[in-house]
DNA sequence: TTAGTTAATTTACTGACTAAATTAACAACC
DNA sequence: GGTTGTTAATTTAGTCAGTAAATTAACTAA
């Protein structure tokens, strides 16, 4: 905690003024003093210089109700741009997006199967956001900051990789090493935080204050909203969601354990399993030493029993694990995302009767589970969203010059 | 998030000044300036006013560095005092205590086992303060407030107690039956988030920033701080360890659930399974009908292996939940208290083993677990805590006349 | 027109901070 | 024992962000 001077008041009241702007959309001055509770002087103040630096427009007046018509102000879309990448293991996504999270522009540029070093990646990542730049026809002082998210264990204030399994990383700085080659405002994030960020900003958390986004990938990940700040953890280390323990003598997880929810939730798991029977020959994949994930949704639409239990189960492991969440953190809301949610139905009916199950509605207080549908940007938009919160904080972040 | 104005920067600073000097117990103007970020005008004003509150002490000068010596500052102890209460199904604790948080009086009033109604125990509530300051020689203006602590789901902005099972009490509002009778500020709490601020304030949390409080009873609670504040979720729900689900296929729990940790850790269970093994005359009790829990921790001590047994187990099942709690929290700090510390190394034994097992080093990103010696007062002393907080946040908390 | 109403801005004031100057209280040295 | 240097604490002057209240603006309705 800083010590707090007239700075961190502006600061605070310009955030919450940018915070009521964006979840109202439309709105006058009279009506943030009431939002807010700030009076009406520093309401005029605080938009007028907020119109200034281009990020709020004056809009039409609303209708009068009875005296003078209220002016109504937006968020000017236009008013900043951030550039969000997201790096996997076989691809980097790049997106442009504006100051209401709205994709701008896009690029994907594949990645070949190697080890890269850390190096190569960086210079490929500035490529990619060159090109994808480029392609839409933006300069470089339009972009405000870059936001890169990636699938592994991240230590946000030094820009420190710890871990990434996809490239065998350890202890990378991958943000210094890009910021080198860019002079702009540069951010790293794992996925699961780059999303939830995405859905407290401009998605299913736009005004809740604790709320849980749980990532279905080829692991299991997971982001905390408490008190309506992102929860990182001592070292970072916080939200390894896919490694908590609901059996003891559950499947061996890639991490070594045992039991872990990723080995019988994620992704990777499920298609383990779903070979498995394939070579029990219970069902036939088109291409026996290449089954995708896809395939195997399908298959088990179509009615391939064994395909369906394995779903089945996946779904009362991940209850049993949303239900603990429950327990523990008493969330508003868990919004469960990720390229997983794609099987529907086969996950979700056993997912929802188990927790029916766990949760009696007595204990429940009310937490809302809410599947949100997958999106192939929905990383990079999150990424890019951690640049739009640094503008929203504070004009200190902006390099763009004010005309 | 209110919003921010002139009175906001005060109560931070004047919070973080005397946060400071509770930390460093003696500590001069400067120092402050120093670990604050204040400047000395500021730190000159705040404290003189902390001074003239009587929360402030100005002690013997400390060594010169070649200068003028500077004044050192301490909490005065005297300058407020809180009462603490901890209502459990027996009896009710009541704990007067100073600035400092030391305990200056103590009063027990045992209850007998019976089914009381809301208005009853506040009247026994009442009762029991007031002979606890008779005894001790306290009077009315000098408390400046009254914690509850109890066993149950509570409401800490309303007031209201959602589920008490000692007393099978739902949605009673005990805060105001009591503040109704004393005409003081009167807070409630449940036992664990009343320890866990005690910890935070106090113990062994002071200065750390996320940090858990796992309570060992009948059953086993937590208390969750996050970036410095109490997390309570949603509505008040969050910290329902005792009830996560670890095996599956567990034993049968009280609240109906299958493999909640309650029901292998709790004291309830171990000693529902010591009263088994008495059955099957694996050891002999002292009398069948009644055993307790200090006389299995004995007898375990003493040898009896199946009693061994029994206290192992819940280490493990304790281990693997405190496993997950690291994987989700990533916390700086686990503290393991509550009367089942008791048992010592019979529980923490294979508790280590575990998490070893659990958390290899490489990911463990580096959370120490500690085991507090237990003792009688300490949730009475935490509820107490609770109204020394708010003293400390704003001075608008007093009620005592500023001489 | 005029009066009434609501919205937005302006004005006057307050309070909490900082930077810099001043005062206070020592140690060390000639 | 006076002078100098140093560190601590206070005082002074100025800035800035807030509020309350007055004013101006822009409409509706009688």
């Amino acid at each position: 905690m800083a010590a707090a001077n007239k700075k961190l008041i502006r600061a605070i009241n310009r955030f919450k003024i940018l915070h009521t702007i964006r979840a109202r959309k439309l709105i006058s001055r009279v009506d943030i003093t009431k939002v807010t509770g700030l009076s009406q002087a520093t309401v005029t103040g605080i938009t007028a210089s907020l119109i200034d630096e281009g990020l709020l427009l004056e809009k039409r007046p609303g209708e009068s109700e009875g005296g003078r018509p209220p002016i109504l102000i937006a968020l000017n879309p236009d008013g900043a741009y951030a550039v969000g990448v997201y790096l996997s293991i076989s691809k980097i996504n790049v997106v442009i997006i504006d100051l209401e999270a709205t994709i701008r522009a896009s690029y994907e540029m594949p990645l070949e199967k190697q080890n890269y070093a850390p190096e190569a990646i960086a210079d490929k990542i500035v490529q990619a956001v060159q090109e994808c730049m480029w392609q839409a026809n933006f300069s470089r002082n339009q972009i405000s900051g870059i936001g890169i998210a990636l699938p592994g264990l991240v230590d946000w204030h030094t820009g420190v990789i710890r871990f990434l399994p996809d490239y065998q990383w350890e202890k990378v700085n991958l943000r210094d090493l890009v910021h080198k080659k860019i002079d702009h405002p540069t951010y790293i994030e794992n996925t699961a935080n780059s999303l939830t960020l995405a859905e407290q900003w401009f998605g299913e958390g736009r005004g809740v204050d604790n709320f849980i986004v749980v990532t279905l990938e080829y692991g299991v990940g997971m982001g905390i909203i408490i008190n309506g700040q992102l929860y990182r953890g001592h070292k970072g280390a916080a939200g390894e969601f896919g490694h908590t323990t609901i059996e003891t003598d559950g499947p061996l997880c890639l991490c070594g354990q045992k039991g872990c929810i990723e080995a019988t939730v994620g992704n990777n798991a499920i298609l383990r399993e779903a070979e498995a029977a394939a070579q029990k020959a219970e069902w036939k994949p088109n291409d026996p030493t290449d089954i995708t994930i896809e395939e195997v949704i399908l298959a088990a639409r179509e009615g391939a029993p064994c395909l369906r239990n394995i779903f089945a189960r996946a779904g009362r492991v991940l209850a049993i694990g949303l239900s603990n969440l429950i327990r523990i953190f008493n969330p508003a809301k868990i919004i469960i995302s990720g390229r997983g949610v794609n099987a529907g139905d086969l996950l979700f009916d056993s997912m929802y009767n188990t927790i029916a199950q766990y949760i009696p509605s007595r204990t429940n207080a009310d937490t809302e589970i809410m599947i949100k549908s997958w999106d192939q940007n929905a990383y990079a938009r999150g990424s890019g969203t951690v640049v739009l919160q640094e503008i929203f904080k504070s004009p200190a972040h902006r390099v763009v010059p004010l005309i």
